[in-house]
DNA sequence: AATGAATGAGGATTCATTCAT
DNA sequence: AATGAATGAATCCTCATTCAT
């Protein structure tokens, strides 16, 4: 079901992804119909289909896409710096940029999450984001800088957690500037992540 | 419209909350129908309407009372303990707790905020859990522990974030034991909240 | 069906009979549900089936107790007038005196006329009041005050089309004065009742 | 959320509009559904949707056109007759002609009368016919053929109530002939119009 | 490539009526 | 007599998808 496309074909294509991105996005995956994506392009119903398989798969190409293009970001951010903690948070500042720019995506992903036949390709995605850091998170327990002893992937997990839901909250509308999120992302994660263990440890139980 | 009930009125009514919270979490709020949920409860459509104004109705009520059944246990969890870090420790450690018996709502809370008609409601749920840890935090500076200078709010939104998204990771399946994600938990969080300036200063630009 | 009602039943089942008299002339017969009814008297819809056999029935009785009622208001406003003419008179003013007050039924019997099942009853109260009429006319006919040659049930018809049409228009709030609206009908029907054939015959083809 | 319609589409959207009138005046509004007038024309049930936003709408837009055609009929009878009475008597003719025609239309207004929704906007329609009325009255009046002194909206009101009452009761079905009852609808009318106040004056009190 | 038209399963909701207590 | 609870067919409407042109 590829279609080879003319230049012009493709132009549409990313056109509806875009419009459709917009879309979803906005009012959600399930409120959105098809309708409404080909009204606010203006053409007929059957330049959808001409593109897309079905609607399923065009939200899961906006998902893979976003992913992908976030991913690249995020490693044109880094370059080859070589402190790993250096590289997560320019990796955490780059991604809080193009939450910023992509705002409306957040929401996509957050939907996905939701339902069986999304969650499972969300997760792969996820899964890519996940090692990158886990990768700067051992490199990063190797030279000592960050206390060895725990689960990198779940200490990765925290850090997106914290990042993302800080995205969620301070860039969806253009309010706050990026930079002072970013700032006490970066603080707040690095701080976790080298926290040696004796203080939390004494205080519980 | 709020009927008078008798006890198996009310008994019914929570059993349509449990059943459907059931069904919104494994499949979605849009794939479960109201005919699932009265087809899982094994009674006629119109016992749904009997109890419930509509199908929204009902799933802004689960997302209620889930918030407040969570906050009743952070609360007695942390009880009259003086100590504010501490006390936050404790929150977070009831969190997961609760997540992990109640894990299926953490999808809804997910998706709630991908839907206009719901994320309202979501928002006021949580900045009731946002105030609750910026009263902390902000004794928490006051007596030093925490550095000031910081938005409490933010960094009320990091924890969050950083915790829910472990526990959606985590505890979603029963593999992994509470205990161990709590304390990578409150070791990243707490280490993350008493952060110094310097090194993540030094670090970025 | 009927059942033996004690005197509270009774009370109880003319109060139903009254409300719902109101509900549908408001809303209209659809638009009203038994639930709305009950709910309006503040009683379980039990009520409802222990009194009537169903919604149906209930508005075909209310239909024929409204017309006999309108009857009975038009035979003693009547008495035993002998000029015929001074009847249909008399009949026309109690007429729309009733409608005034009961305002509310014109649009019943307006809404009966357009579904088949409840029709056939209209038609049937409708005749006797055509029958009323039409032995006057004779009557007038007889006498010479009323052209013969006519048939006297269409100028009947036409008479009550007139009178109905008027009340509606005019009696459904309480801004017009009866009076005036009746001695423009009076005016009106008799004068159409008497007209000579010529002038009319005369303009025609 | 006007669609832009071929030549096909139009043709199609007045075949439901002719079906429903039909099935709307021979059941009753409410008791023919969506589903009924889809199956009539052997469609699917998005047919329906895709020409008109409701089937309140489409009841209104029946409403609407079948007031406009009745009252273009009534022009093109009267055509440019300069006695005003003669003028009445000619729209009575064509009315009564019309109604024979359409005698399934005379249902549907019936019916609007009595629910609010409808009721809005059959006053509207009927005010226009009551306006041309009106203005040949006044005319008659000013010429001294109706007396004057009376109100010209009221008597319109008779007029119109006597001939739609005639026309659904001998109309309906195809048995009278439409001259008959347009003789005596005539002469009743303008009878009733022409009519002296004395002898009406004299018969009350 | 593209359009307007059509499909029809599926969804939320209503409601007259019945029933157990 | 009366209540709250329950039934389930029926209703309006939506929408992903397909089709003829």
């Amino acid at each position: 079901m590829t279609r080879k496309l003319t230049e012009r074909g493709r132009a549409r294509r990313r056109q509806i992804l875009d419009v459709a991105a917009g879309l979803f996005a906005e009012r959600g995956y399930h409120p959105t119909s098809v309708a409404d994506i080909v009204e606010a392009l203006g053409v007929g119903k059957g330049v959808f289909y001409w593109y897309f398989e079905s609607k399923e798969d065009l939200f899961l190409e906006i998902l893979a896409s976003s992913s992908q293009d976030l991913r690249r970001r995020q490693q044109s951010a880094i370059g080859d710096e070589p402190d790993p903690l250096r590289r997560i948070e320019l990796g955490i500042r780059a991604s809080l940029a193009w939450f910023r720019e992509h705002r409306r995506l957040i929401n996509l992903q957050q939907f996905a999450a939701t339902e069986d036949r999304f969650a499972a390709a969300l997760r792969q995605h996820d899964a890519v984001a996940i090692d990158d850091i886990t990768r700067h998170l051992k490199e990063a327990m190797a030279d000592g800088t960050v206390p060895a002893g725990q689960d990198p992937a779940m200490l990765a997990h925290a850090l997106v957690g914290a990042t993302r839901h800080l995205a969620r909250t301070y860039l969806f509308t253009a309010d706050e500037p990026v930079e002072v999120v970013a700032d006490v992302a970066v603080r707040f994660v690095i701080g976790g992540l080298v926290a040696e263990e004796p203080p939390a440890r004494r205080l519980s139980r």
